[in-house]
DNA sequence: TATTGTTATACTCTATAACTATA
DNA sequence: TATAGTTATAGAGTATAACAATA
């Protein structure tokens, strides 16, 4: 068991907290109602980053269920903005693939996000977007060490142990 | 029509949005999945912090429809955790009130979600816990703002401008 | 007639459990 | 036997539309 500076910041931890519960409705309403759903989103982004990725390995990235995977990429599949491809490798394998039009659409629906949080960081006073950008580097790690500590029980070494440029089920083709 | 520096920080803009999109997911995994939902949590937290109040007035803080609070208040109900009382001077309105039940689970959740947060922050860095403590009043303004914008379509006018001492419908009575 | 709240209906999203098919 | 994925079922949560009751 590691030494780790738990009782450091408390009261930070309870205002960070309280700050992520705040956020979490302005994430909700920075979209239409009709919207996709943050995990369909991720997931989405996540193909369009790092490529084709197997549905055991959406899920488990994203932190749903193989079932609720299979539901999302039916849905994403129905809307045409990702297509199912069978592994030559592995017949049990599918294979997601990101189209033209998920593309479009993530980088629609990113614009559109981006323009609402302009505005509002627009009527933010200067010291305020300078504080709020020099926290981004901590948000992010932050955000990394969430997910990480969710998918592999908290290992605490290299954080960012970025996603693999090859992604998972990639490696074994020919 | 207002002059607001709009494009100083288009940057920035795209930056906080995928921020926040990341952020989203660290919310809903830092609590065991048969949690409350975020609206019911934000509901009785509005309730323990401002006292009783009418059905319509919560589903328009939270950014729901009417039908919407009926049915999650009616599941915190069920689950003791807030109830429903008459209101003398109007036959209409129902004012909800939070139980002792309600402000135990709510206490503990937040210690249990501090805690998780407590154990991510002990893993950065001084300067990124430093970085982060310092945004904090800044994501609170930009959180304000979301909502503010999102209720009385974008008054820009003072900030904060904050939830009455007296709940609303709560001035009418004789 | 307007407002408050509920009920009806439908859809998304999630989870668990049971199943199929490949390995 | 184990793994990849699907289907079945149930439930939370949301929205719109139609409704009842009160003002």
């Amino acid at each position: 068991m590691e030494i780790v500076d738990h009782d450091e910041s408390p009261a930070l931890a309870v205002e960070v907290s309280a700050a992520l519960e705040r956020l979490a409705r302005v994430v909700r309403q920075l979209g239409p109602p009709s919207d996709m759903s943050i995990v369909a989103v991720a997931a989405l982004a996540r193909l369009e980053r790092t490529g084709p990725h197997r549905l055991t390995d959406l899920a488990a990235s994203e932190g749903v269920t193989q079932p609720a995977m299979t539901q999302m990429i039916s849905r994403l599949a129905d809307a045409g903005l990702v297509t199912r491809a069978a592994d030559p490798a592995d017949g049990r394998v599918v294979r997601v693939h990101i189209t033209a039009a998920g593309r479009t659409t993530l980088a629609d629906r990113r614009a559109n996000r981006a323009r609402r949080v302009a505005d509002l960081l627009g009527a933010l006073s200067p010291d305020e977007r300078a504080a709020l950008g020099a926290a981004l580097p901590a948000i992010d790690a932050f955000a990394d060490l969430a997910t990480e500590s969710e998918q592999h029980g908290r290992s605490r070494g290299s954080r960012r142990p970025p996603l693999p440029a090859t992604p998972p089920g990639e490696t074994a083709h020919h």
